[in-house]
DNA sequence: TTAGGGTTAG
């Protein structure tokens, strides 16, 4: 190699935009390298994986290059397989047997099996096995653990089982692959029986089984493995932390994250991520600033993921500004974080400003994925913004090519529902082309109880239990709705009918952070001692309302056919309450009380938390189920919409 | 070629 082409190739190799790319291409072509199948290669390579907008560039060129080599194949089905068009990556390596008799390496099938194991098809799976079968490649080392993956991805753990036993020497790898199949496929008691059966095993193994454990949500058997593992490397650590905060383990988390840190080791951005993501679903905004620190000090801020992570702990711990700024200060935003802003936002109810992070993403050249979408529907229907939606929900096709998922029709449903156009949104879930979900007849459920239509209820109520017979939320839903319409013997005979099928209702609870501890409270429990604080304060604060703010309870929604003064007594039990009396009992004047709840905010707790922060002068930021609702003198972000 | 992470409608 010359010194030109040594040039050319650190220039690829070094590069890292689309316009440099084009620049070194021209120069390529200038040097007569462009038609040498190495440096091609090398340019694709570049193109479809280094840099993320540049795939299409790379197709162009390959299109026109004369006579592809393998290497320039592989490129290119690796390309597509990791840029998330796994569907092209096998028609690339169709293309190349059938039109340009180039043989395929095992390269090439190593890749096109994990672009099937992407998108989970069996059937394309199942071909490219024979392919494989045919040239000869299914015993092979690598072709083979890649087969045995796809399988354990595509659900079928008897063919994986199968590829495994006809490899002649499996080697520590395949075993991995195998014991990770049987673990995607549930199958968990297999997977301890090879893992016991593998007379080498590397710390790939014990993080295999960290994993599987951790995704069954098995963490006590996670632990077992973890303690026995005689040397822990970072993944076996941020497996342990990651699998923790997944199943709602924050402290466990937290208590693994410190630990790592008295051993003196470093974490790496993936425990950090995944903290963070605790952080972020407990609504710990305490321990997520301490984080953040330690990520500014640490040097973890130009990580991308990193930062992705923060700006999302931040919207859900109730402080969207902070989330902006971190965003705003981001060396490189990817559309993750983009999406991660739009969300951000949506969910306070500031549609306006999430359509403008949108249309910048499109300034910057950004192209939205389809869970952008998502959360931009979200945004416009918590806003009520039902002209934009529509809109948007036709762009998506239109300008973006993304088919519409069942979220983004959950999301129209929505936007339909809550603005109360509910036979709109009865005829649109009737002519989606999706077979509706549970969730699809949750949302018309729940526009239905917002706007008190029985006659729809009843009939979407029906469906439900066709789908799903014994859930709670329904039930409750739908006598929410006979409730408020008075139909008291209707509450009286749904409530039976749950009473006898053994259908109880999922208690409401609330956390707050205070001198970075979690407390929680359950409506109606009164056993602890911080329990017996909150209410005594909680008189106390109803007291002033009742003076200086003019509040009388409402209280449609409870359930009983009582006494009105029992259902204020009813009223006064629910979890949030409780948490913000405890915020404004513990903590001192001027903070935020950040409460975080597992059920929507009833419209009592929403009156009580506007009176408190005007009477107060308190900002209070409360998250629900669904989104969050800032306080602030006398009114809420959500602007009573939701 | 095997293991760990961020955004997903109610």
């Amino acid at each position: 190699m010359n010194n030109t082409s040594r040039h050319c190739l650190s220039l690829l190799t070094n590069c890292k935009t689309l316009k440099t790319l084009k620049q070194i291409h021209a120069s390529l072509v200038k040097t007569g390298h462009h038609s040498d199948p190495f440096f091609a290669g090398k340019l694709i390579l570049h193109c479809a994986v280094t840099i993320s907008d540049a795939l299409h560039y790379a197709c162009r060129f390959f299109l026109h290059f004369p006579k592809p080599d393998v290497f320039m194949y592989n490129t290119l089905i690796r390309g597509f397989s990791e840029s998330g068009f796994p569907q092209n990556s096998v028609f690339t390596f169709i293309d190349m047997r059938r039109k340009s008799m180039v043989p395929p390496d095992s390269f090439s099938f190593a890749f096109v099996l994990k672009a099937a194991a992407n998108y989970g098809s069996f059937i394309a799976g199942i071909q490219l096995h024979c392919q494989a079968l045919v040239h000869g490649f299914d015993t092979h080392l690598f072709v083979g653990t890649t087969l045995i993956s796809m399988y354990g991805e595509c659900g079928s753990v008897y063919f994986a089982k199968k590829v495994f036993e006809q490899m002649l020497e499996p080697n520590v790898v395949a075993w991995n692959a195998i014991v990770t199949a049987c673990f995607r496929c549930g199958d968990t008691k297999g997977a301890r029986k090879l893992f016991d059966m593998m007379t080498f095993k590397n710390s790939t193994s014990s993080n295999v089984m960290l994993a599987g454990y951790a995704k069954s949500g098995e963490m006590e058997l996670a632990r077992k493995v973890f303690w026995e593992m005689k040397v822990k490397d970072d993944v076996s650590w941020s497996t342990m932390i990651v699998g923790f905060a997944h199943n709602g383990c924050f402290d466990e988390a937290f208590g693994y994250f410190r630990e790592l840190r008295r051993l003196g080791l470093r974490p790496n951005e993936v425990s950090l991520t995944g903290v963070l993501s605790g952080c972020a679903q407990a609504g710990a905004f305490e321990f997520g600033k301490i984080f953040h620190g330690f990520i500014e000090k640490s040097g973890f801020n130009w990580i991308t993921s990193v930062n992705n992570a923060l700006v999302d702990m931040y919207a859900r711990c109730g402080n969207v500004g902070m989330a902006r700024l971190v965003f705003q200060s981001m060396p490189h935003k990817s559309v993750v974080s983009w999406t991660s802003m739009i969300e951000g936002l949506a969910m306070y109810g500031y549609a306006e400003e999430a359509v403008e992070v949108f249309h910048e993403m499109e300034g910057c050249g950004i192209r939205p994925d389809w869970i952008t979408f998502v959360s931009l529907l979200y945004a416009c229907s918590h806003a009520g913004l039902i002209k934009q939606g529509c809109s948007y929900f036709s762009r998506m096709k239109d300008v973006y090519d993304i088919e519409p998922t069942i979220e983004h029709y959950g999301c129209m449903v929505d936007l339909y529902g809550r603005a109360g156009y509910l036979q709109k949104a009865y005829d649109f879930v009737c002519q989606m082309p999706i077979s509706p979900n549970v969730i699809i007849w949750r949302t018309l459920l729940g526009a239905c109880s917002i706007h008190g239509n029985v006659e729809l209820g009843e009939k979407v109520k029906e469906r439900l239990s066709e789908l799903e017979p014994n859930d709670s939320g329904d039930n409750v839903l739908l006598s929410n709705i006979y409730a408020v319409a008075g139909k008291w013997k209707d509450v009286a005979t749904l409530r039976r009918s749950m009473t006898d099928q053994k259908i109880k209702k999922s208690p409401g609870w609330s956390m707050i952070e205070v001198d970075r501890t979690m407390y929680s409270f359950v409506a109606g429990e009164k056993s602890n001692k911080t329990t017996a604080e909150a209410y005594e304060k909680l008189k106390e604060i109803i007291l002033t309302l009742r003076i200086e703010g003019g509040y009388v309870p409402e209280v449609a929604s409870v359930l009983h056919d009582v006494e009105e003064e029992e259902k204020e007594d009813s009223v006064f039990k629910h979890s949030e309450k409780l948490a913000v009396a405890f915020g404004i009992s513990r903590l001192c004047k001027g903070r935020v009380i950040r409460i975080v709840k597992n059920l929507r905010i009833c419209r009592d707790c929403h009156t009580v938390m506007k009176l408190i922060s005007k009477v107060y002068g308190l900002k209070i930021a409360v998250r629900d189920r669904s989104r969050f609702h800032l306080f602030n003198d006398g009114s809420c972000s959500c602007k009573d919409y939701w």
